[in-house]
DNA sequence: GCTTTTTATTAGAGCGCTCCAACGGCTATA
DNA sequence: TATAGCCGTTGGAGCGCTCTAATAAAAAGC
């Protein structure tokens, strides 16, 4: 139990190199040579080596070649919500550059504990993980940028200054589902904010910006993007009697939660309200939901992000890249034309511009 | 770049403890019994021993006191697939016990390799984890007997003889999903198989039991968990013009790809088509979906693994445990009574039994 | 044939930490 | 004053590996 004797389960210690260098007739090193698949190793002693590894049933010790190499092979993946369908893909992609790499990939979702996110970072560099992904951070530049200094770390989903970035326009998408909506002639349109989480402030702003383009009057109500901030939205405004005819929820999930408010107080949807998210999950594209929404290219922004490390790791990349890609509308059937007749339901304490 | 000199993003070399020791004038193991917060430490030197750690921005190597050690307080969560939330709740209850008792959670997706499983588990023992879970697991009893000889190891979801497992009773759940729909009236009844994921085949077989033991004829469509394969099973039965008047879908996943085609098959749930899935999952509670499903106490599943390793470990436990919770019921909208007059559009080719 | 180059193998130091045994300085007991 | 016991501290061996430099063996050059 005290650890000191490397004893496993079976009671037996695990073989070392040393155990399988004596089995095979060889030096240490020479094992070390085949594990590491070197060249020049004679076919002979090569195959005496790898017989006596499975013989003994030999499995090379990771931590002791980190120590020894002063690296780890891994990358850390911070990703703080497992529930919110958006993050496999990314995962996905950058499980796919990595594999391709020879980096393993960890995550590490923080998300009881307090201080989540931080100290799944700081447990990343002590296990000396050769870089970092973090996923919708909602962590300042500045901490991101000190620790940025002991290992590289990427921003997956929001762009920060000074460190790698992966993200869609935000602001664009933003500017996308205030046309698609302002085409369809609503005026009165609420944006459920998605606080401090990546990229919100944007999809924020940029939906603030579009709508004063169009002449209209912005309307906010505060959200974290998650489904329970997103369903005391919609209590609060229909406790307001507030209900505009189009809400923009600041991600899928919230977006299906304001779904399921709605229904719950019978409006219809998109007959009586509108509605849109962001992101593009899995969720979105049931038919059941069929929840008109905003595209990131997910499988390729994570694989961008792991192209990142390496470029820094493996090919002695410098300087810090923010890598946008696009967003695009993906309409499907909670959004529609807005309710001609539909000022009296409406409450009388929002003036309209227009 | 040759790693050798463990160089960090900022050009200097990690500080070590004995820079520590160095700047606070003491030894090296005196700075590494404050790290370990051993009592029997003056307050004086403790505190110029933090002191020095702050100033010099050091952080312990976890790599080499894994190995000084020969344990790193790590559990290895192998988790083959993100996509499906049932998961993301398992995972909760682990992070909550493992963190109680000073332990890391790593979680490895090893979806996208052929083997990803074994691949994911192997990484884990060379990282020299601590303790393995797996969640749902397709692997044999031999391979992982034989990887419990090595790391103890629990399966999650599944009972596999001769190791730690957590699950629920798999064919009970089956069994109160058929006197559901028997008891509505349901008399051709189509399971949508799991293939071998884990629990699949004891839902199958308790589906087929009691559908007997009702008096009923058991139908199964094969499929993997997964939302193509139930896609699939519909297509199916759709072309096969062989549609049941209820659907037992493996898993939620699947059950909501049922809904999905069914509703693009212009078929009504549960008016011509009553659908039931298993896991609970958050989708299935989703008001837009609301589909009938089998509650499986995920979070205390979770913890009651996490807590499996805990005792083999920490508590020298030796023999294996098998704890089995049990499934309850939730009805909800997508399963209602059989339609009563649906005799010509159901198949020919199926002699009802009754 | 002997030197030079190339190829195959090995000894040994070192990665950053833990932990045991040893030690000096105390106070308590005789 | 000597003796034991305890507390706080330290030296040093060792965890399992990598990697450099040295060595041994084989191939090539003259």
């Amino acid at each position: 139990m005290s650890g000191s004797d490397k004893i496993k389960s079976n009671g037996r210690k695990a073989p070392t190199m040393e155990d399988v260098a004596n089995e095979a007739g060889v030096s240490r090193a020479l094992v070390s040579l085949v594990m590491r698949r070197a060249p020049n190793v004679s076919e002979q002693r090569r195959s005496a080596v790898l017989a006596a590894a499975k013989k003994l049933d030999y499995r090379p010790n990771a931590v002791a070649r980190s120590l020894a190499q002063n690296r780890s092979n891994t990358f850390g993946v911070v990703l703080d919500d497992l529930h919110n369908p958006f993050f496999a893909d990314l995962v996905d992609g950058i499980h796919e550059v990595a594999d391709k790499h020879g980096y393993q990939v960890q995550l590490n979702s923080g998300r009881l504990q307090q201080d989540g996110e931080h100290r799944a970072i700081e447990s990343f560099l002590e296990y000396q993980v050769d870089g970092i992904i973090v996923l919708g951070t909602r962590a300042s530049a500045a901490s991101l940028q000190l620790i940025n200094k002991v290992a590289p770390i990427v921003s997956l989903g929001a762009s920060i200054e000074g460190i790698d970035s992966v993200f869609n326009d935000d602001e664009r998408g933003a500017e996308l589902v205030v046309h698609h909506l302002a085409d369809l002639g609503h005026t009165d349109i609420v944006h459920i904010a998605g606080g401090g989480g990546g990229g919100a402030k944007l999809r924020r702003t940029g939906f603030e910006q579009t709508m004063r383009k169009r002449g209209l009057t912005p309307r906010v109500v505060d959200g974290d993007y998650s489904d329970l901030s997103a369903a005391s939205a919609v209590e609060l405004l229909l406790a307001e009697r507030s209900m505009p005819t189009a809400i923009f929820a600041a991600n899928d999930v919230m977006a299906v939660a304001v779904l399921d408010r709605l229904q719950h107080a019978k409006l219809r949807v998109p007959q009586d309200v509108s509605v849109i998210g962001y992101d593009n999950t899995s969720l979105a594209a049931l038919h059941h939901i069929s929840l008109s929404t905003v595209n990131q290219p997910r499988l390729e922004m994570g694989r961008h992000s792991a192209q990142c490390l390496i470029e820094r790791l493996d090919e002695g990349r410098k300087a810090p890249v923010q890598h946008m890609v696009s967003p695009s509308l993906i309409t499907r059937l909670t959004t529609g034309p807005a309710p001609e007749h539909r000022r009296s339901p409406s409450p009388p304490n929002h003036p309209q511009s227009l």
